[in-house]
DNA sequence: GTTACTGTTGATAACTGTTATCATTATCTG
DNA sequence: CAGATAATGATAACAGTTATCAACAGTAAC
C-alpha cells in the first residue's frame, strides 16, 4: 500500500534527522492522507481534533511543514488565501483549475503547455526551477 | 502622452463614482506610474514620503486598491509576500519569470500557452475567466 | 527499568501584511 | 461662503503564520 510507504518514507526521514517519531505525528500523518486532498491547516486541526482533541494547532502546522520537507506534502498558495497541502508521494506534477463559485480544485496536465513553458523559459536565458499554473473560472456544476 | 490619458481615465472614474480628486490621489497616480513596476504598497509608500512626508499608509493601500478598480492597475500576488501592483493601462496582459535569486520579474507572454490553457480549460468544462502562470527559476544575470 | 539527553508539544505571544475605525480635514456643489 | 460628505492619517483590529518556553516524552545507554 502506497500510505505505508509514505509512512516509511517519514520514518527515514526522521531517523536520518535525528528526529523522533511521536504519537502526535502519527495521527497528524494518518489524518493527512485520510482527509481531503488541498486542505488548510485549521482544516486538518478541525479534523484531527474530533477524535484526538488534545491537539494543538501549532503541531498540526509544524508537522505539515515536516511533511513537505521530508516530500511527501506540497505547499499550494492560491491567492492571499490561507496555505493548503496536498499529498505528494507518488503522484505527478499538477496545475489547478480553481472554481471561483465552489472553490473547487480541478487537478490538470498539459505536457504541452509543459514544454511551451521551458521553451519559453528558454527564451529569456532562464532556468526554470519551478512553477505554478492557476486557471480560475467555473466549474462544469456551477455553470 | 499615455500617462495624461490614465490620468483622464482616473479623473473619468472618480466623476462617475462620484469620487473627489484629491491632492493625495494626484501624488500618489504620479508617483505610482514613475516607480518601479511590480511596487508595493510599502514601496511606493516610502516613495512617496521622501518628497511628500505626510503621506499615509492607508491612503497609499486604499488608492492603490481603487486604481486597480478603475482599471489602470492590476494586483499580483506572488507566494505568500506582500501584494505588488502594476501598471495596466495600454498593456496586454502578460505573465511572469521570477528570479529567485534577485526577485526580478521578466514578463511574458506566449500565444500557443494561452490557447492551449483555453483548450484545457474546456476539456475540462470549464470556463475559464483569468489566470495566472509564474516560472520560478534563475535570471540571465544570476547564472 | 532507570537515567540523561534533548526533541516535541500545546498554549499563547509576537509578527506581518492588510483592512477597519473614527475624529478631523478637504473637496465639491450650489 | 456654506453644507454635505468623501478622504485622510493615525492607529486599532484582524488573520494567518511563526516563535517562545515550560512541561513532557521519545530514544539510547546503562
Ligand atoms: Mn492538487
Ligand atoms: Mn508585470
Ligand atoms: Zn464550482
Ligand atoms: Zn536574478
Amino acid at each position: 500500500m502506497t500510505i505505508i510507504k509514505a509512512k516509511d518514507i517519514l520514518r527515514n526521514y526522521l531517523r536520518e534527522k535525528g528526529l523522533r517519531n511521536t504519537r502526535q505525528r502519527e495521527v497528524i500523518f494518518d489524518a493527512f492522507f485520510s482527509a481531503d486532498k488541498h486542505i488548510t491547516v485549521e482544516g486538518l486541526f478541525n479534523f484531527i481534533k474530533r477524535k484526538n482533541p488534545g491537539i494543538g494547532y501549532a503541531t498540526v502546522h509544524r508537522n505539515l511543514t515536516l511533511l513537505c520537507q521530508s516530500g511527501l506534502a506540497d505547499e499550494i498558495k492560491i491567492g492571499t488565501n490561507k496555505t493548503r497541502y496536498e499529498p505528494k508521494f507518488g503522484r505527478e506534477h499538477h496545475d489547478h483549475l480553481i472554481c471561483i463559485k465552489c472553490g473547487r480544485f480541478i487537478e490538470v496536465t498539459d505536457g504541452k503547455i509543459e514544454r511551451l513553458q521551458d521553451k519559453l523559459a528558454e527564451a529569456n536565458e532562464f532556468i526554470p526551477v519551478r512553477h505554478k499554473l492557476e486557471i480560475y473560472g467555473i466549474c462544469r456544476d456551477c455553470k
